[in-house]
DNA sequence: TTTTAATTATTAGCCTGCTAATAATATTTA
DNA sequence: TAAATATTATTAGCAGGCTAATAATTAAAA
């Protein structure tokens, strides 16, 4: 009987489709100022709050403890952060951004509104703000729903 | 001036968060069953077409010749398919599936309809139908719109 | 105080992606 | 036919994800 499936008929499937097509365009885009895709979400982070810990990066860009660890390292590489001991607790190291670090900001931020731009180009504005609410809900499936975290 | 973007109110931001979340879930689902997120979309293809060359299933699944290379491998070694040499043109191999691959067809559906289901809740019916319209909107923005491809 | 447990960060190793470089075979062109 | 070009697949090496295992320090319990 096996009711065979029309797997491209499922979210599943074309959310993995444009998942890596996001991430191949994130990474080209960033590509073209030196960076790579995910170093990004650290810069965001630290942005809002400059000398975070390890720790308080994994919490708050939402990926595993090594790999925020190796994205920092990448980070540490091109001089845009640096990461020191922290006295009080020889265990902790903060992340701090560099004057390099600070300023290129702008630089990312342009990127990123091509890369808004690009993924965007096609729909109306009334779609994008469509998307935009039903992204933000499936993500709030996956971090457990109802939090609203500024700061 | 340098008017700072809200990066969290962008589309490319969610979608950046999301694609984690979701290959994660997807990774993990798959998981239960002794399969890794990638592998899938090899046997999607080989399910509708079986004896495919690496570089037709390059074609199909939308990734770079070596990481299909590696998925295979991967399938090899759970034994769900096969890659041989096919005469006349030396160069090519053609992927099988095996027994057990064209077997694990059912228990794989059930599993993606369980990361279909997982993924979705919370969503209504008609926020799931915009939301596949919409992420196939996306999809084509990356491929080069206006393609329809069966078979 | 000494032992045990918890916290913080890194290392090792795997899969998914990629590009660039190789290897091997086929095909074209000279 | 010989040489140059195409095609097909793999290897090497990197970033982004992960888990599991270590290392180092701090805190709690006995």
């Amino acid at each position: 009987m096996a009711e065979l499936i029309k797997f491209e008929d499922t979210v599943s499937y074309l959310l993995a489709k444009v998942t890596t097509a996001f991430r191949n365009s994130l990474e080209r885009h960033m590509g073209t100022i030196g960076l790579h895709g995910g170093q990004i979400f650290v810069l965001f982070e630290l942005w809002k709050h400059d000398g975070l810990r390890l720790i308080d990066l994994v919490a708050r860009v939402n990926v595993a403890a090594p790999t925020v660890t190796k994205m920092v390292d990448g980070l540490i590489e091109i001089r845009l952060v640096t990461r020191t001991r922290i006295d009080g607790d020889n265990r902790s190291k903060r992340i701090f951004l560099t004057e390099r670090g600070r300023e290129m900001r702008e630089e990312i931020e342009a990127q990123w509104l091509e890369l808004e731009e690009s993924c965007l180009t096609g729909l109306t504005e009334t779609e994008r703000l469509v998307l935009f609410d039903l992204l933000g809900k499936l993500r709030s499936t996956y971090t457990g729903a109802g939090e609203n975290e500024d700061d």
